[in-house]
DNA sequence: TTGGAAAGTCAACAAGACTGCCCTAAAAGG
DNA sequence: CCTTTTAGGGCAGTCTTGTTGACTTTCCAA
């Protein structure tokens, strides 16, 4: 029935830019809502999304350089140090130095990190479940196809290179 | 691991922990890309996503008060005070003292400040139309609804108004 | 072997969030 | 009428997280 194709004289309602508008807003607000249950947590343990954002990609790929974890999450080697630094002092993250090469280091969660990794990932999944579940599968399905089109090339590259791993 | 919700035969695939890991790192990634366009034009003016905001959400609903404004955007009003400062010294907001409530500031954009708005409004709907038409109608119906869903619900609230509005 | 590039650390600064406190003007309620 | 509440703003100070610049260690290739 849905015609998903965008041929001939179709209307495209759906590109009409009060639709991309509402597109935006939704975004804005959704994100709120998104990272609102882990900033709680990271709050009483005295961190920051960056925290966060740094223990949720070494426990999703342990052993990852420096280098690597700095171009998936876009920011400068200077940004991401003072951060790990800090995760690393307080015994969260264990810095490795590198096998073949001793200029890198293999970063891993340690006890104590991955314990709180699981907490926030368990926080945020709850609302993501919660979402999830009150839109169904088909909206899921959608809701990945645009975000996933959303996503500057080099981005997608690292989130597919995530999505591999299983 | 964490429940899966495998109630008697059903399956739900999508509610798994890995599935959801996915939908979070999606979350991550698309919103990097959705500010990286508006985000390079603020640059070039010396403002920052904050300004961005507050000029958004002024353009959709003209005369809106400092504290609607408040609430929407969820800062402090001295969070907010040093942004909408910079834009009304540089003539981008008028502030018009309210009339049925002297206390209340009214808040425009100027023609200049409606300018930037089409601007950064402009470059954020092509990446979303892009997005949109890339993934399709189905696509983004179920985009729309995970997000409503992942919302907080006094920020669902304010999306529902500006909604309503066309 | 030497010189450049790459990985990582340290120092200093800026944006933008926050709190706390003080202030004015206007509205609202006893 | 007088007190309290509300809308808004100013100023000081803190925190997180981004930035550049300058530096060391290590690797690799001319």
């Amino acid at each position: 029935m849905a015609e998903t194709g965008a041929s001939g004289g179709e209307t495209l309602l759906f590109l009409t830019d009060e639709q991309l508008r509402k597109g935006i807003e939704a975004m804005f607000f959704a994100y709120r809502g998104f990272t609102a249950d882990p900033d709680r947590i990271l709050e009483k343990h005295n961190y920051g999304r960056a925290h966060h954002r740094a223990i949720h990609f070494i426990n999703r790929e342990p052993g990852l350089t420096v280098t690597t974890l700095i171009s998936v999450l876009g920011v400068t080697k200077q940004s991401l140090n003072r951060v790990l630094r800090t995760l690393i002092e307080d015994g969260l993250v264990e810095s490795r130095v590198g096998n073949r090469d001793k200029r890198e280091r293999n970063l891993y969660l340690t006890e104590a990190g991955a314990e709180l990794e699981h907490e926030l990932s368990k926080a945020q999944r709850g609302r993501m479940r919660a979402a999830y579940r009150a839109a169904g599968p088909q909206a899921v399905a959608g809701f990945r196809q645009v975000l996933e089109a959303m996503m500057d090339p080099d981005l997608h590259r690292h989130y597919q290179m995530l999505k591999d791993e299983a």
